[in-house]
DNA sequence: TACATTCTTTACCTATTGGTACACTTGGAG
DNA sequence: CTCCAAGTGTACCAATAGGTAAAGAATGTA
């Protein structure tokens, strides 16, 4: 039989996957075995901290992502209302347009946010200061800019959770395109 | 030693809190038996169907309880705004302004929502209809009355979430005033 | 081809899980 | 006071939980 060797690389997406569905707590070793295809040896291998380090995995790539996709793209951007568009585009097509959870949203929700809080919190704190910062560049005040900030990333999750709670992702692209044009209007 | 019989009526906020708390697959039945104070004898006495019928007993009592004061308030008012602004209020103590999540929403975020999904639905479209009718009182478009409601119901959310992932609740009251002051602006 | 490293399989462990059974207290109604 | 329904405590259960150990297979390097 076929040993398919695997890579802790390739791993870290579907845990993600497995993690957004089950949720952390929901997430046994025996769903993670069966949804990741490795034992039990391969994954504490890779992750010897066991599912504490499997989420922490699951953190850093999100965290890189957001940070090469969308955060990135809001540091001293040349024009910066057609970055903070392009940023709300790169959201909506992260989250599926709604059909995809927001991991890190959902850890906040109960008492395994303590066990993350750092990382958490980083999160939303940066993709919320960047996009204050890049709002007051255009003729935003600085208070405007961090209320708005705040609407529209508070505004994203609470879409995703509408879109989910209700099986339907039109209520997550109206927001996007609500924070569209809320920005154009500036 | 005294023993303190309790009544079912009784549990349910405390079984309330546990969920909130540490999610639904968080709560063991160790957990359960410690924070409400009740043996497993007198739980399965209560809620025989488990978990399951304690969560379902949870969503039914907090649905009569934003029937009977958010939406309620919302059929037939003779000041719309009012009422809405009421509404709001309301909405702010009940969440603790930021400091108590919403359960509702924290179910619909993993695939325990498939488990409860009618219930939920039911309470997120309910609220949503209820306000977009009221804000059609209040010189709205039937289309910006729907994205209005979309808007403040998916804001109060995601503020929540916000709230408890910065550890800041200054992002909910801040949210409570926005949709407020939109209101008003009618 | 040898060899060490990396990865995988299998078997095993203890603690905890949700749940049941049943004898026991209660408190209230007759 | 008696009786009974409502509620409780305790002991028990099989299944699953997260986790470990170690022997074996694949891989890259010399």
């Amino acid at each position: 039989m076929a040993r398919t060797v695997a890579e802790r690389h390739d791993v870290i997406p579907v845990l993600a996957e497995v993690f957004r569905e089950h949720g952390v707590e929901g997430a046994s070793l025996a769903v993670i075995t069966a949804q990741t295809g490795l034992g039990k040896g391969s994954l504490y291998h890779f992750f010897p901290g066991g599912k504490d380090e499997m989420v922490r995995a699951v953190l850093e790539n999100i965290s890189t992502w957001f940070e090469d996709n969308i955060f990135s793209r809001l540091e001293n951007p040349d024009d910066p209302k057609a970055a903070i568009l392009a940023t709300l585009s790169a959201t909506d097509a992260y989250f599926h347009t709604g059909g995809r959870v927001c991991l890190v949203g959902a850890l906040a929700v109960n008492n395994v946010r303590d066990r993350f809080f750092s990382e958490i919190q980083s999160y939303f704190n940066r993709w919320m200061d960047l996009l204050a910062r890049t709002l007051q560049r255009q003729s935003c005040s600085k208070q405007e800019a961090r209320a708005l900030a705040e609407e529209i990333v508070g505004g994203i999750q609470g879409a995703l959770i509408l879109a989910r709670a209700t099986d339907n992702t039109k209520i997550f692209s109206s927001a996007i395109k609500r924070y569209k044009a809320r920005v154009i209007d500036l």
